[in-house]
DNA sequence: TTTAGATATAAGTATATTCTTATATTAAAC
DNA sequence: GTTTAATATAAGAATATACTTATATCTAAA
């Protein structure tokens, strides 16, 4: 019924909608929005959600072994930062999303970690 | 902690991510696929998709509901199209995916609700 | 007005998902 | 080396999802 060439077609078709599925969490999806504008450490992620630290650990997880995101470890933390350069359509998603500026307009402060950049100023 | 900007931006992020869930299935990802290029109704889906009729029922309804189809009956047959003028991210998503020509290269014929265009030609 | 075809809804089930808490690992500081 | 901080993994629970079969609705035609 279906042979080489649907099936091809049909294997990037499931491997799209497993991204899509990726960003189908709003958790997952503002983490994703974040990360347009730079890396962030889990801890910070830890201060801004309302979810376990865990719970971040495994959606940075799932990115990951996705290749959406990569990992950068330094020293005690691990940093985050998006890896969709080959990934079009996500761009295209996340482009449409509003960034930290709008996200984090009324979060006071970024506490863990203490790197200079951590301090979410309201402009 | 979040207020009012903040919120608002939040809800656009659950919007969008509701939105990305439903895309994140790959029977309704291939269904958005083939919708670029012309409606189907739910007979021909039958014929295509390896599951029943009211699954691609429920399918449909649950696109419906987030307006990403619209649906048209006529007669005895309901014709579903696509209602993403106002949803630029999802056009993206959709862009990226292979068409029907591609998608149904090895499918013989739709012989359900006897429209003329229902016989799928490979060129 | 009965019958047949197309689609929708209801109910139930198996699996997937997203959390949680508890525990393990890793790296730095003491 | 021991302690502390940051992150990861494991296990388990509650909920959501995507199917199924059975049945209802709606339309056209006989």
């Amino acid at each position: 019924m279906k042979t080489e060439v649907a099936v091809s077609a049909m294997h990037h078709i499931e491997e799209v909608a497993e991204q899509m599925k990726l960003l189908g969490d709003k958790n997952r999806l503002m983490m994703l929005a974040l990360l347009k504008e730079r890396e962030w450490c889990v801890c910070e992620f830890v201060e801004i959600f309302d979810i376990s630290q865990p719970g971040i650990s495994q959606h940075m997880r799932k990115l990951k072994s996705h290749r959406i995101v990569k990992e950068e470890r330094r020293g005690q933390w691990v940093y985050y930062s998006l890896n969709i350069e080959d990934k079009p359509h996500i761009q295209a998603v996340l482009r449409h999303l509003p960034g930290r500026e709008e996200l984090l307009r009324n979060f006071d402060k970024i506490v863990c970690c203490n790197q200079s950049e951590s301090a979410i100023s309201a402009p």
